[in-house]
DNA sequence: CCAAAAGTGTTGCTCGTACACCCATGA
DNA sequence: TCATGGGTGTACGAGCAACACTTTTGG
C-alpha cells in the first residue's frame, strides 16, 4: 500500500442487497422505490451508507437488511456478491458500493407492514426485462446476483436456505427448477439429494400436499457443500 | 439506497493486488516490503489508495499494478476478489480495501530493477505460516486468494494463465500440481485437457525439454469454461 | 377404482482412475 | 542400449439420464 493520505480522495463508501427468494412460482428480489433523486420513484436495491467509521461492511449489511426489508439476520445466508466503483454510478458524488447477496425462504407478509420500509418484491425476469428501469447500475448488479445464485445451487446446499425450515423434496426441487429455469426429473433429484450426506435431515414426519402420496419432511443438514455436484444441463 | 449524504462518514477506499504466479516449483505471491508505518519493514501485498475521486475501481488495479510490480495488464487475468473493511485493520484511519487477483506467468526477471519497487516474491505457503508476520489483514486476504485460485483451477482454464504464451502439457500439469499440491497422471491429464475444445491450440511445433520424447506446444484457446470440470480430489 | 404425487429399480451412457503399453529423444 | 519423459489403449467403476414400476394418499 502506498501511504499518500494526504491526496487520499473523498469517496462514500455504501452498502446494498440483493436479497432472493422463491416467491408464486418465481426468483424474486426485494426492491425499494426511491423516494428522493437521483433516480427519484425507481426502483433500486435496498442499502445504504455506513452508519459510522466505526461500522463493518458485514455489519452494515445485517443492519440493512433489518431496516430496510425486516428480515432478521440470523438463520439466512448473507454472503458478499463485489464491489461496484464505476466514477459515474452516482450523479451525486464518489460511490463505491459493497454488494450483499441474500437468500431468504418465502415470507408470508413480505414486509408489507412494520417498521420495515417500503420493500416490493419482484420476479428477476421482469426486473432484469430491458423494458424495465433501475436506478444506478443495479440492474448489472442483480444479474450478477442471479447468476451467482444459480452458480451457487450447483456445488453448495444454498438451494435450502430457500426453502422454510420444514420443507419437502418437492419444494426444495422447484426452488431449482425456478432458479435454473428448467425442469428435473423429480425421481432423480431425490436420489441425488438423499444421497449426499448432511444435505438433508428426515423429521419423520410427513404431510399430505392436496393430494396423493404425502411427502417426507426434512431439515437443513450440516453440510455446505454439494459433492457430488448438481450441475444444471448447459 | 438511503441518502442522508450529510452524515456520511470518511472513508478512505484503497486497492490491493494478490498476484499469484508459479515460480521455481512452488505458487508464489508479489509481496512488497513496508517502508514507512504502520507495520515498517513488514511484507504487504501490493496496491494503494484511489489516484482521485473519478478513477475506476479496475482501472486503479491495472494502474497499481504496472506502478508497483512493473507488470503490464494487458494479457494477465485481473479479477475482482473481494472486499475487506474491517474497522480496526488500518490504524491509522478508516481504510476499506477492493482486492484484486492476479495470474501471472513466471517472470524471468521477477521485477528485480527497473520502475517497480521493491517487489519480492514468496511461496504462498512460507507467508501463510504462522511464523510469518504480514501486515494489516493481507494473510487472511492472501488465504482467500489461493483458495479462489485453487477452486478457480476446477471449472476454468485460468490455469493456462500461469504458462508462458506457448507451453507444453507438462508446463500446465505442473501448474495443477504445485496450486493443488496434489499429484496427477500426466496420461490421464493429457487426455482429459486435450478433450476440452477451445482449451489449447496445438502450434504444431515441438520442444525437447532435456532428455526424454520431445513435447508438442500448446497456445491458451478461446474456451474459458472447462467442460467437464476438473475436480481435485477431496 | 382412479388420478396424482412419492419413491425404488434398472439400463445404458459418459466420464474418471488406474495402469499396460508404445513412441521419440539424449547419453 | 537404456533411461526418461510424451502419448495411446483399455478395463473397471462411479455417477447420471431416462423411464418402467411400486407405494400411498384423496376423491
Amino acid at each position: 500500500m502506498t501511504d499518500d493520505a494526504w491526496t487520499i480522495p473523498e469517496v462514500a463508501v455504501a452498502v446494498d442487497l440483493a436479497v432472493l427468494t422463491v416467491h408464486d412460482g418465481a426468483l424474486q428480489i426485494m426492491l425499494v422505490r426511491r423516494g428522493i433523486p437521483p433516480f427519484e420513484g425507481m426502483l433500486a436495491l435496498p442499502g445504504g451508507f455506513l452508519a459510522s467509521t466505526a461500522e463493518d461492511l458485514d455489519a452494515a449489511a445485517a443492519r440493512e437488511l433489518t431496516e430496510e426489508t425486516g428480515l432478521g439476520t440470523e438463520d439466512l445466508h448473507l454472503e458478499q456478491l463485489g464491489t461496484y466503483g464505476a466514477p459515474d454510478r452516482d450523479p451525486r458524488r464518489r460511490v463505491v458500493t459493497v454488494c450483499y447477496l441474500a437468500f431468504s425462504p418465502d415470507l408470508p407478509t413480505p414486509t408489507a407492514g412494520g417498521d420495515a420500509r417500503e420493500a416490493i418484491l419482484l420476479p428477476v425476469d421482469e426486473v432484469l426485462d430491458h423494458r424495465t428501469a433501475v436506478a444506478f447500475d443495479h440492474k448489472k448488479i442483480i444479474s450478477d446476483a442471479v447468476e451467482r445464485a444459480r452458480s451457487k445451487l450447483e456445488y453448495t446446499t444454498l438451494g435450502a436456505a430457500f426453502c422454510p425450515p420444514e420443507f419437502t423434496m418437492t419444494d426444495l426441487r422447484q426452488v431449482y427448477e425456478i432458479v435454473w429455469g428448467t425442469s428435473l426429473d423429480p425421481r432423480n433429484f431425490h436420489r441425488k439429494i438423499t444421497g449426499v450426506t448432511g444435505f438433508l435431515v428426515p423429521t419423520g414426519e410427513r404431510v399430505s400436499r392436496q393430494v396423493g402420496r404425502p411427502a417426507a419432511l426434512y431439515r437443513r443438514g450440516d453440510a455446505t457443500v454439494l459433492h457430488p455436484a448438481m450441475l444444471r444441463n448447459r
